[in-house]
DNA sequence: AAGTGGTCTAGACCACACG
DNA sequence: GTGTGGTCTAGACCACTTC
């Protein structure tokens, strides 16, 4: 019933660890009650702050549902809270090692609700940029990407050739933005795609949209198609070490 | 330079959205130093913890780093941190608003390494069950699940039938993990599949692996396939609210 | 009514990193 | 050296929920 204390490890951290180890090796069961604040303070020795600190971070993992009076209980469903890393392609390409570059392939003033686009969150009519590039890792092309700018939310993207600085940096060095919303399909894909992404017409492709907010104005949708099976989105979780 | 408190809101609330309406209106700038802990004490008239865990706070959401010496520095890619939220195909459709269901179309007891299919992770001959699934909604095909369990780590998986619970919701219930591993990927949906998804040959599908063990012992792996656009994975993230 | 978690304070010691 | 964040403690008040 004691701590283990390794040494550098916060109390907190140790006694989240502990928990955890005795709910992994259901010593807990789901549904079980854990012992109260109290009584952890008491059999662990350190202070109600630091066990409550613990408790806490469990429950944010979703190991355990806080509730008054009725104590700490044991979930049985804590994976609804999973997460994956969002995707960056860029990080991604240059952590496995290959090296990264990109193309700007496409530029377009437009309004928006024209040509086929529609921003329904933006009035129409409003002014958007339109920009297309090809993501490569060591020359060969991964993605294809197109990019639609709210002039409003970014005046000065005008200015920007985006020769050198892709558009993803330059927006988030330059537009504040509070909210990010992301969807995941798959796309058979089309011929001029293919040939830009040189793959097969009709191929399977990734395709991440991501659509950025600022206060309520709409900043800017990216459309990212990974190239077929040169990439993939994957991510890793586990709980505590023990 | 006062805090704004509403009521019912706890004070590091009141702090942390304070930060981050400065941050996110510019106030502070990339790069720009906050006022330390002691300066935010004094300005704010709240106790050091409660400014702590404000910060704490903001720095686990990414909007700033936290560094000893030199202080709290606003960053500028906090975008890294995004996440998505795992995707679980009963609660996606039972939320949408759908009536969930599902339908076990194959079992088979089988060898690790046998049959075309290898897991790494395992050794050679290790006893798998192989199970393979259709989930519906309102008795649509969406998804199509094939699924290998590890029967050293789940021994009683091979007295359920799996024919009122679904796999995933009977391990969740009855096998602890500690460590879960996800794949997104695309692909082209093969003749038989298509067949059972009720989509052409070929459809672009997403598809999304997941790999779990527990404490190093592989538990399962899932693969599950989209039915093309009848499904998709989304999800949103925002800053705290202004 | 009483147990439980949620929050807050004041004060303290420490390790770290920059100047 | 010294400012900074990281952590810990003891004690307190409160709101909520179930007993």
């Amino acid at each position: 019933m004691s701590l283990e204390q390794a040494p550098g490890l916060p109390r907190f951290r140790a006694v989240e660890r502990e928990l955890t180890r005795r709910i992994l090796q259901r010593e807990y069961v789901a549904g079980e009650k854990l012992p109260s604040e109290a009584q952890l303070v008491a059999a662990l020795g350190v202070s109600r702050q630091t066990v409550s600190k613990a408790l806490s971070e469990l429950a944010k993992q979703g190991l355990v549902s806080r509730n008054k009076r009725a104590g700490t209980v044991v979930t049985n469903h804590f994976h609804e809270r999973f997460v994956l890393p969002l995707y960056d392609i860029s990080a991604d390409i240059t952590q496995r090692g290959d090296i990264y570059s990109f193309s700007l392939i496409g530029r377009n003033s437009m309004r928006n609700a024209d040509q086929g686009f529609a921003w329904a969150e933006l009035e129409s009519g409003a002014s958007v940029l339109e920009l297309e590039l090809v993501h490569f890792a060591n020359a060969i092309p991964v993605a294809h990407e197109r990019r639609y700018i709210n002039v409003e939310a970014a005046p000065s993207a005008f200015e920007q050739d985006f020769a050198q600085i892709a558009p993803s940096t330059w927006l988030l060095d330059n537009v504040p933005w509070s909210t990010v919303r992301h969807r995941i399909t798959a796309l058979n894909c089309p011929p001029t795609m293919a040939g830009t992404l040189q793959v097969p017409d009709g191929t399977a492709c990734v395709v991440v949209e991501r659509r950025t907010w600022h206060l309520d104005v709409p900043v800017t949708i990216a459309r990212m198609t990974l190239a077929g099976d040169r990439l993939d989105i994957s991510g890793e979780y586990s709980l505590a070490t023990l």
